[in-house]
DNA sequence: ACCGGAACATGATTTTTATCATGTTTCTCA
DNA sequence: TGAGAAACATGATAAAAATCATGTTCCGGT
């Protein structure tokens, strides 16, 4: 988690313009001073941004990359509670709460991250009713969709769960150029991981979807080739 | 929902003193303020308090009794996410998040209600720090709890996840004044709605629970007669 | 390029849990 | 207070999913 000097600045008015960013918000001259506040740093694929347990020193902000949040359970097996992309911010969760991390991050790709100082950031966050507001729009819609995740958890089989997991990658990464490929790469055992379930069934449900011409599967590239039968496997209630 | 002016108005200030109540951190004269732009109400047993999809007029309190969230799956099953008791606020996620409800509350028994007007809470969150930080910490105390919900749903068998949830009841309501008997009374259906299993299965368990000699049973009346064993037995992170 | 480990895949088996069936108890309210 | 309904209980069975076993493919590092 060591902030390295040397990786290249980023500069929070270009990173903020037209992203889904939070500080999408913010005018120049707050862009300005949150800039000052920040350092850059990269983490490889597999690296870990912060540990469970530890304290938060600042909120994380992505430039570009992708991120997983997870957690182990009881008895060791992963569980990925949230997946982050650039422009989101992370870690804000410990922070708000004054909280330590419950999860870990760790990167699913190379990803490019900013570190904003923690006591700058939670006095931005109390002076700026806009961007107040948007923080809770955040975390509630986080709690919202944790909930979700509750119910399907509960209430829907496995072969659901996998469909629905999909169209979920699908909703956070998109597509690839080509329109269908989603644009994220997950090993099956993360699959199996965010799913809920056993990496077997994992890879058979990918299989039989496979099979009836749902998705096409090249290594860890997921293709949906029949968006519309997926959702309906999947169950979904809206 | 309706308010009914005939209800005895309860006193802000006599509420939220020594309560865990997130309005304990308002002075005097705030509370004051508060109990201006506030009415009560009273909803019987069973009765709904809000409904899922509907628009949050104002912000709920209780002042006592205990409701439900939960909401219903995509093959009609319910599913509780959140329990409520005395003190507690209610339908806070849909007003900071200006979203509709997405569950709907129900009282457990007769409880006393007081609802907030939805603007006057928004400006007051928004205008004094102390709150607006509770409140963050409140939602992300949610998530957190939330999200281990998830990894148990995930991770555990229905055996470990029932005693959970007895666990659960006991520290969200506590115990009646002989120091054993979960101060809650839910039907093996709620349970099992909570749990997220069939109730058979919870009615099982319970009796495995009861013959083990982890649990007395009473009518719906539970008594945890050997606290450490039944934690043993939810295989507890922490 | 090739070695070795990790990831992927699939069949067989076992375990867990839901569902179905049926009977009993408890509660409600006319 | 007694009839009917709802809740509780438990056994039998079926379905779902995990686990175990084994083989194959892919991929990174020397």
């Amino acid at each position: 988690m060591r902030v390295k000097p040397s990786d290249p600045i980023l500069s929070c008015l270009t990173c903020a313009k037209g992203s889904h960013s939070i500080f999408s918000l913010l005018d120049n001259e707050q862009l300005e001073e949150l800039n000052i506040h920040k350092s850059c740093t990269t983490f490889k694929k597999g690296q870990l941004i912060f540990a469970e347990n530890a304290l938060p020193l600042g909120l994380f902000c992505i430039n570009n990359g992708k991120i997983k949040l997870s957690t182990a359970g009881p008895d060791g097996k992963e569980q990925i509670l949230r997946l982050v992309k650039g422009g989101d911010i992370l870690g804000y969760r410990s922070l708000l709460a004054n909280d330590r991390y419950h999860c870990n991050a760790v990167a699913l790709e190379d990803s490019s991250v900013c570190v904003i100082d923690k006591s700058f950031f939670m006095s931005l966050a109390m002076s700026n009713q806009t961007l107040c507001l948007a923080l809770f729009k955040k975390i509630s819609d986080d709690l919202k969709t944790a909930e979700e995740h509750i119910v399907s958890l509960s209430q829907k089989n496995v072969r659901e769960r996998v469909a629905e997991a999909l169209l979920f990658l699908k909703a956070t990464y998109g597509f690839e150029a080509d329109g269908q490929t989603i644009n994220v790469q997950l090993s099956r055992e993360e699959l199996a991981d965010l799913v809920g379930t056993s990496t077997e069934s994992t890879i058979r449900l990918l299989s039989e979807f496979n099979t009836s011409k749902l998705i096409e599967l090249a290594g860890k590239k997921i293709k949906i080739t029949h968006l519309e039968k997926l959702t309906k496997t999947a169950n979904l209630l809206y």
